[in-house]
DNA sequence: TTGAGAAATGAACGTTCGATCGAATGACTT
DNA sequence: AAGTCATTCGATCGAACGTTCATTTCTCAA
């Protein structure tokens, strides 16, 4: 194992952590790479000797982050068994980082679709992989509620990475209560038998509305 | 009442839905007035008769879809007294809007922040007027759970307006049971008593991560 | 002390952007 | 037929963008 840990290795890691601040706070389009070389104090061109384009700035980014996300997870669930266990530790875990690293994960939730081609593929494939472990704790969970698999499992992500959009350190619970909190949001109604649940609830709305908010038009 | 549905109305109508359509796809900043041109097929500089500028077209955008959402809400609710059905209505409303109108509600989630100033602040105040209602209905519906009302709020909000980046109307459940589906999901554990949650599900995860992803540094 | 490769730079390129402006066109009134 | 006002347009602007490249500076083993 190389483990050689160099000053090339630092110097782009601390570019991509200034880089990401940048990306959360103006948004990858907006922030030119001219911005990054001022917060970096390194010259325009010279960022160029650590990667070879902004998207692929972008991608080492969000690469790192989920790399690193997904690793901490197999750690987690090495050994458990019981999937209302290994569901909160997923969502422990995931906020956790989303707490301790805001920018970072605001890129991830934010920037989703402004990479193209294959590095956008290798990034999906990610998601892909976490999106689908999720869906089989619920699977393994499943109460026989009829809630459609794919509605709780991105519901869930909602909840969680909508954060970035919300949460203040200063002002909001801190991670510890912040998960239970969502837990038992989630778990409590996606464990809780459908006919406990108050029949207000589930009733419809009567009538139908305009389906577009666009007044009708004849093209 | 002048309610006269001028040409120029309808032009500027049909400006703002080509136009959303094309920020849904591209994102507000990557979008280009001439895109825009394209689409509507008016000249670039035409356009500029009926905006006077790409942030007034976004915020235009912004607030007929936001004002739309609100009003047929108010009318909605009118008479309404029950805090479960309330929200259930809310819920539906919400989703029924984001169902059909699937551009402009990923402009409104996705572009928050690409308005700055004072037309920033007018959207963002019709949000925090609907982030309260929400907040106020959970508070009537209290069933003094513990959970932290704007956890509680902001994951509501979560689970909705992260429809965006998943739903497809072609392979998901329609709308009505989408709703009853997240109402059931979301009710179901903010009315829970916390004490019939499994314990599993409360129990924190052992240890303290690495607070970030990043290895330390030393500047 | 010197040489070679790694690291960093200033200046510039071609392109695209949002926006402007004066002129042309169309529709409707008098 | 003349006049008025709303609407549309082609041509063009300066600014900012990502990227390149020929050079210079740094580092450290020989």
């Amino acid at each position: 194992m190389t483990e050689a840990r160099t000053a090339y290795d630092e110097k782009l890691e601390s570019i991509l952590r200034t880089a990401a601040q940048i990306f959360a706070e103006k948004g990858y389009h907006q922030a030119s790479i001219r911005d990054i070389a001022r917060a970096t104090r390194v010259s325009l061109s010279g960022l160029y000797y650590y990667f070879s384009s902004k998207e692929e700035l972008l991608f080492l980014i969000q690469d790192h982050a989920f790399g690193t996300l997904d690793e901490t997870l197999d750690r987690l669930l090495q050994g458990v068994e019981d999937p209302i266990r290994k569901l909160r530790l997923l969502m422990e875990n995931h906020l956790r980082y989303f707490v301790n690293n805001m920018a970072e994960m605001k890129v991830l939730s934010h920037e989703a679709e402004s990479l193209t081609g294959e590095l956008r593929e290798r990034v999906n494939a990610r998601k892909r992989r976490l999106t689908e472990r999720v869906m089989g704790i619920l699977e393994e969970l499943d109460p026989g509620n009829g809630i459609d698999l794919r509605v709780a499992t991105f519901s869930l992500f909602g909840m969680m990475n909508w954060l970035y959009s919300w949460y203040r350190p200063d002002r909001d619970l801190p991670v510890e209560r912040l998960a239970e909190d969502m837990s038992r949001l989630f778990l409590g109604g996606f464990l809780r038998d459908g006919s406990t649940v108050p029949a207000a609830a589930l009733e419809a709305a009567p009538g139908e509305q305009n389906p577009s908010i666009w007044r009708s038009q004849t093209d």
